[in-house]
DNA sequence: CTTTGTGAAATCCTTCACAGCG
DNA sequence: CGCTGTGAAGGATTTCACAAAG
C-alpha cells in the first residue's frame, strides 16, 4: 500500500506512534514489534500494522520495525523535518501557558510571534517576544513565513480573528475558542475545546453509574463541596 | 430511536450543539431548525437530525426544535444537571491557566481541589484554593465526592499519578500528559495532546503544498524566523 | 518460529432521500 | 408547504485471520 492517500484516522495516530518511538530510541531499543508499539500507544497491534502499511513497508517480518528508521519516516510524512514558526494569538492565561509549553519546541514548532487585541498587552514582552497588534498579522506572517497559528482567544472574537489570519496567509489554525470557525477550503482548523472534553467525560461517568468496583467514596454525594465558592474568575482565555 | 445506546460520535458532538443552543437562547431565539443548528455547529443538517434522534423526539415537524427544551435535554443526557467538583493535578503553567479558565464553571464543572507533587508548591494558595499533596488524594476525593480529575503534569509521572487517582476513586480523567494511560475498564480517560494537534495540522498543511489561492507570503521560506531564538523555555507543564 | 502486510468480514459513521407529521 | 425522523445506501475504520517473508 504505497498509495498516497493516508486515512484521516491514521494521520491522527501517527504523532502517538512517533512519541512511543522516540521514547524507545531514548531507552536504547533498536527494533520494536507492532505488539509492543501498540501497548505503548494504547491501540491494538492490527491497527498499528495497518496504519504503518499506509506509509510503505518499513518492517521486517519476524523482527519488527527499526525504531530510528520508522521515527524518521513518520517525521517526514508529518512534515516535521524542519523547524516551523507559529504565531500565537491571544496572550491571556491560556496563551501564556502555551508560550512556555516546551512540548511544542520538542516537536519542531517554535512560537515565533505573539499577537493580541488588548492595547494594554501590546508592546509587552512575554517570554522574549514582544506582543504585537492584530493588524500586524500580514506583515508578521509574510516576514517569518508562518503557516500555522494557535488561537487562544474568547469565542466572541474568534471568527473575526480567524478571518484576519486567513487573509494574512495562515493555512492551519489550532483553535481553543469554543466555537465553530468558518474558513476557506484550503485552510485547516482543529478545535480543542476543554469544556467539551469534560462534558464528554461527564456523559460516560454517569453511564457507569454507581456500580464501581473499588470506590471508597459515597457514590452520589456532593457533600462539603460548597465550602469555598471560588467565584468571579473573570480570567479565562482572554485576548 | 429512543434506545439507550448513544453512538460515541454523537456524544462527542452534543456539547457543540449545546453551545449553539445556549447562544441562540441568549439571542432570544425560541425555536431552531436542524439546518440552522448545523450551520452554527459546523456540521450538516442530516447529521444533526440523526444525532438528536438518538435522544428521543424533541423536534416539531415544519417548525424545528425548541431551543430551551433541547438544551435542557442535552444537559440532562450529558449529566450536567448539577455542579460537579473536579480535582486538578499539576499546578504548573498549564494547570494554573486551567484554574482560571471560566469555561469549566460555565458548564457546571468546578475545580474544587488542587494537587501537586512539588513540595515547593504544596501549601501555596492558588485562586482561593490551597495546593495539597498527592498523598491527600483519597481524602480529597472522598470528602468532596469527586469523580473527575484533570491531569496537567509531565508524561514521566502521569501513569503513576493516574493510578493514584483511580485508587482514590476517580472515574474520569482528562489528561494533558502526552502519553498513554493504562486504567481499569470502569475509568474513562480522554487525552488532549497539544503537540499532537499541531503535528496533525502540519501533515495537512504540507499536503496543501504551495498551490494556495490567496497567500501573499512566499511559500516555503522560513526567512527571518531566526531573529529571536526564544530558547530555554524549561517551563512547560510541570507538576 | 516470529512477526509483518493485507484481503475480507465486521462494525461504525455519514449521507441520501423521502415518507409523513404538523 | 416546511422540516423532522429514519430506513437504506454509501463510506470509512476496525478487526480478523492467515499467507508469506525473514
Amino acid at each position: 500500500m504505497r498509495g498516497r492517500r493516508i486515512p484521516e484516522a491514521t494521520v491522527a495516530r501517527l504523532p502517538t506512534y512517533l512519541q512511543v518511538l522516540i521514547d524507545a530510541a531514548e531507552a536504547g531499543v533498536g527494533t520494536i514489534a507492532s505488539e509492543e508499539l501498540a501497548r505503548g500507544a494504547g491501540f491494538n497491534s492490527a491497527k498499528v500494522r495497518k496504519d504503518l502499511s499506509h506509509l510503505g513497508t518499513y518492517g521486517t517480518r519476524g523482527v519488527g520495525y527499526g525504531v530510528e528508521e520508522l521515527a524518521r519516516e513518520i517525521s517526514l510524512v508529518l512534515g516535521l523535518t524542519e523547524d516551523r514558526p507559529v504565531v500565537l494569538v491571544g496572550v491571556g492565561n491560556l496563551g501564556r501557558a502555551l508560550v512556555s509549553y516546551d512540548g511544542f519546541r520538542a516537536r519542531g514548532f517554535r512560537i515565533s510571534a505573539l499577537v493580541d487585541a488588548d492595547p494594554e498587552v501590546i508592546g509587552r514582552r512575554v517570554a522574549d517576544l514582544v506582543v504585537r497588534a492584530v493588524d500586524d498579522l500580514p506583515a508578521i506572517v509574510a516576514e517569518q513565513g508562518i503557516g500555522l497559528a494557535v488561537l487562544a482567544i474568547p469565542a466572541a472574537s474568534a471568527q473575526e480573528v480567524a478571518g484576519q489570519l486567513v487573509a494574512a496567509g495562515v493555512r492551519s489554525i489550532l483553535s481553543f475558542a469554543p466555537t465553530h470557525l468558518e474558513v476557506p477550503d484550503h485552510v485547516t482548523v482543529r478545535r480543542v475545546d476543554l469544556s467539551t472534553e469534560l462534558q464528554i467525560l461527564s456523559f460516560y461517568e454517569q453511564l457507569a453509574g454507581s456500580h464501581t468496583g473499588a470506590v471508597p467514596a459515597p457514590p452520589g454525594s456532593l457533600s462539603t463541596a460548597a465550602e469555598r465558592a471560588g467565584d468571579r474568575a473573570a480570567g479565562g482565555q482572554d485576548a
